[in-house]
DNA sequence: ACATTTTCTGACGAAACGTCAACTATGATT
DNA sequence: AATCATAGTTGACGTTTCGTCAGAAAATGT
């Protein structure tokens, strides 16, 4: 049934297109390099077909976001698998989290700007459910991981203390971080000059301390981390 | 010596009346409401009047937040000065970050936004070194606290792991935290349907788990946050 | 072959940026 | 008081980017 004639087959793929040519240009210009002429002049394309496409580009920019995002969302479903106990289930997700930062450096910061409200009054309902359920899809699966760590009763949290809010912890504390990270990385030395020389460990021990605090079992001194991480590399995201 | 003549007073004044004609615009419409036509329209000044204070309007932008970002230096120094134990002191510097996001939520939104390499390269050396010798502040009033608590022996930190090192897991997760509470703000429910209804609250919980798992004495468990909370209160911000 | 619907195009008006040559005010000097 | 050099002000201008839309072109149906 969903024989598309030629001519929408075309359209289709235009619209992946014209974000492969936004994306580049986004990594290398940031926000304010984006501009719709340019996508259009370097597509060779007239703007309104860029506009009958997105309406402004504010939509380029959230789609863009979108399809990085919902990349994360599959890497934090590996992670998630991880053979392990909880608590390394758990750091799998982190280093999902800190690869999908590394690896994507400028999205990340394309996430805070998408939050702004100048950005989101702007776009399409459809695309705010998008980008709203991948965050929503990455929460679910890291409160699982809490839910299974407490039936695995490797983790008792307090009264009233759901998972979610532990959730909000780690996801500020490793969001918080990868930011300042990113920031500083434009003004060079800035960290350096305090002695904080690898930001993305100090996430990862920050991170650590914070589930010590919860008494997330098995505790942070009594296991090899190195060791751990290395594995869950191997398994997860397939390094050697 | 300093004898200025009218006219530079007068100059003088309208740099700071500039800025109070732009501060309600970026409150009330954002980073991209702001334009210097509106500034010079509000200011019933030509436009190049308005460029001979200020090159461009990023460079407005950063005046503002260096303004402000200089009451939070003022509140932090306050903050520190909280009469008792390490921990409280500690205590009373998070919650003037607190207050600081509360009165001024869009300058904190603003603070991130200007970090964006796209701002920095416009803005001068000048205000470039303002903006960071304020961040340089904060961080060494935070890191004066810790070091009294190592002093006072209510905290041993491991070995190598300096006092910066932890105000960067104490920075990255109230600032991370206070981030998701703004952004998620625009889009009201989007929490509360997580059960997370109040992020402040989430903020200090964890920052307390975390200074729990440094073992920072007292214990979390062991003292009546709430009266601490209230005497900080009093004693620094003159509430009642 | 023709009609109809869909898609494409680029010229257009509006808004904002930042510049600059001409104009005006200031105050120092004779 | 008149003159002049300097400092400060102005708004029109060229540019970029946004988003629109009437008409041209292409695709599709009869």
């Amino acid at each position: 049934m969903s024989q598309l004639s030629p001519k929408q087959q075309e359209i289709r793929l235009r619209e992946q297109r014209i974000l492969d040519i936004a994306r580049p240009i986004v990594v290398q210009h940031g926000y304010h390099g984006l501009s719709m002429d340019r996508i259009a002049a370097e597509g060779e394309y007239s703007k309104g077909t860029v506009y009958n496409h997105f309406s402004c580009k504010e939509e380029v920019i959230v789609a863009l976001a979108i399809q990085t995002v919902a990349r994360r969302v599959e890497m934090f479903k590996q992670a998630a698998q991880f053979k392990g106990c909880s608590r390394y289930r758990m750091m799998a997700i982190g280093q999902a989290a800190e690869k999908f930062v590394r690896d994507f450096p400028d999205f990340f910061m394309l996430e805070q700007i998408i939050q702004l409200p100048s950005v989101r009054e702007k776009i399409s309902e459809k695309r705010q459910n998008a980008i709203d359920n991948c965050e929503v899809q990455c929460m679910t699966i890291v409160t699982g991981v809490v839910r299974d760590a407490i039936a695995a009763e490797d983790l008792v949290l307090p009264d009233g203390f759901t998972p979610e809010k532990l959730v909000f912890g780690l996801w500020a504390l490793t969001s918080g971080g990868f930011a300042i990270a990113l920031a500083t990385n434009s003004t060079p030395g800035a960290l350096e000059h305090l002695g904080l020389d690898d930001p993305f460990q100090l996430v990862y021990d920050h991170t650590s301390a914070l589930l010590d605090g919860y008494q997330w079992q098995p505790a942070a001194a009594t296991y090899d981390h190195a060791a751990v991480i290395k594995t869950i590399h191997q398994q997860v995201f397939g390094d050697e």
